[in-house]
DNA sequence: CTGAAAGCGCTAACAG
DNA sequence: CTGTTAGCGCTTTCAG
């Protein structure tokens, strides 16, 4: 079966301190020691047992992420990402998905008390901020894609209300008047939505456009699906839009499909923008315009606050607020209006 | 700081057995005692040390899983899947991304003498099954994705033969008679995309079609991009095909793309078909017809398996094969044919 | 440079 | 029903 140190060093006739030291590499070893020590290491297969260590050094290793879903592509891309980083750091990563439940949400925070993980990795739903980071007890917390300012934990996010602002004005300069937006979600607590609604409003106005209620529309998830339902209530509406601005590529393109049903062209009568750069969006038809967070920084600058936490035990440094740049990406889906 | 089974001792002036016993219900405690203790325990918001129990325990609670890439929308989903049924068994699950590598793979396994999981589900690309069980020393393995009959450990998956040859021979029935497979992948080790192209040739064998070579494509990996390619080269080939058979829905989504830049109708010039059904296919235009894989048997039955092993040492129980059913889903990919 | 031994927090065998 | 204690496998202090 399975070896132990102490067989180890029974089998190389030495301490196991000493197969320790080998293993570990904390302490030198005469050249003699190691090399007979060794030959026991590889004879037996020895792997060092995590659960001892880690007992042992009071951290795991292991830190834990908790996305609202992973069939949704953002994240499971950004989980992809975060997975990759976190191997480069020899960190094991559990994920878990709290489907914006609250209850998801705080169950997770209560249990980090069990030392499974070093730090916690959240894209909050449900649960405020503030909620969230007055339950994390012991480990280090580093909260994704909010920018509220009232902060108790690290954060690492994107400039939303200036790339909702850009999307909009890129709609504006191609000569639309009458852009909706796509992607309220007044029930929920992370404030993503509502900073992209400013944003969006900031650029209606600085081009003098009055914003229209009927033009404002709410989802209850960021699906396909749900854009789609949204685009189809929009155009019963008798709204008339004449470009969309939806708050997620999932949302565009739930929307598309819609407009397309509808013998609607793009983006000779419709143009439309999403948020998120999934990969389908560039093989729609046609390839969607949208803002591109740098996913990759998001994923590395969590990681680098988690580690800083974690091995600097220094208690007085304040929450950072980290922003990672985006940009938009213009593809065909938002060439000049057609009349 | 955070309290340990002795500090609750202490405090409700108990043993810790008696804790400990409450903790884990594992022996009767007086009604009055248990409730004293249960106070000192929320008094002192205990958690348990996982690491000390695992070591104790000889078992950690965690599973790893193994996919090649987390961006993939099939393997997203599948994984999304395997960590809610995993919650519900009470395991938390760790994720790890292969990107087919070889090396990683084996890693992998090797690794897992470690013990951090008590169980591996494994998705192989670049190894062989039978490499990779063998070096499964500790824990029990689940393969997903493989029908090779030469199993050394448990394996789920479809019936990739049997699926492909009804996706080819819908299409025979739609009236297509130049068909092309694409998505061949002769480098690499894990037999699902050869157990396709065998269904779709037995299907053309069954209608009396010969098989063309120029019809069979081959990829270097499964996303649109590749699909694209491949469909790009087969256009430009001259084969001049009435349909594809794609090995996945990605790959579809990519033909789909480049049929649509090159003016061909879908369907009424090209049919198109699927495999895996992720979400982006419903969406498509037109919808994808696809073979839908019931994914979330594939998780529940993965993790029965692994249950099975971890919990009821019968080390005699030979591996087991775990075909999940699955069906055709006739969508607006695949309307009759158009001349 | 190496050996002996304490102890991380928990569970369970063994008393009482 | 409850207390005492050994020991899971490892790292590390203290001696030698």
């Amino acid at each position: 079966m399975s070896s132990r140190l102490k067989d180890v060093a029974a089998r190389a006739g030495v301490s196991v301190r000493t197969v320790s030291n080998v293993v570990s590499g904390s302490a030198p070893v005469a050249e003699e020691t190691r090399a007979r020590v060794q030959a026991a290491l590889d004879e037996l297969g020895y792997r060092p047992n995590l659960a001892a260590r880690n007992l042992r050094a009071g951290r795991t290793g292991v830190i834990g992420l908790a996305v609202p879903e992973l069939h949704s592509p953002y994240f499971a891309e950004l989980a992809g990402l975060l997975v990759e980083a976190a191997r480069r750091r020899s960190w094991t990563v559990v994920i878990d998905q709290t489907f914006g439940e609250p209850d998801a949400e705080r169950r997770l925070l209560a249990d980090t008390g069990g030392r499974l993980v070093d730090g916690l990795i959240i894209s909050p739903w449900s649960v405020s901020p503030e909620d969230l980071t007055a339950r994390a007890r012991d480990v280090p917390v580093v909260l994704l894609g909010e920018r509220d300012p009232h902060g108790a934990a690290d954060r690492v996010a994107v400039d939303n209300v200036l790339a909702a602002d850009q999307a909009t004005t890129h709609l504006i300069e191609t000569g639309r008047r009458r852009i909706a937006a796509l992607g309220l979600q007044p029930h929920l607590r992370n404030g993503t939505a509502q900073q992209r609604l400013t944003g969006y409003r900031d650029a209606l106005a600085r081009a003098g456009l009055t914003p229209d209620p009927a033009l404002e529309r709410t989802v209850t998830a960021l699906h396909r699906r749900d854009g789609a339902e949204a685009m189809t209530a929009l155009l019963a509406s008798g709204a008339r839009p004449d470009a969309v601005f939806a708050f997620t590529d999932e949302l565009a393109l739930g929307a598309l499909h819609v407009a397309h049903e509808a013998g609607l062209s793009v983006p000779g009568d419709l143009a439309v923008v999403g948020f998120d750069d999934i990969e389908d969006g560039r093989y729609a038809h046609p390839p969607l315009t949208t803002v591109v967070p740098d996913k990759r920084q998001i994923a590395e600058r969590a990681l680098q606050c988690l580690a800083d936490r974690v091995y600097s035990p220094a208690p007085g440094v304040p929450p950072l607020d980290v922003v990672v740049p985006h940009r938009l990406e213009i593809r065909g889906s938002t060439g000049p209006a057609v009349r």
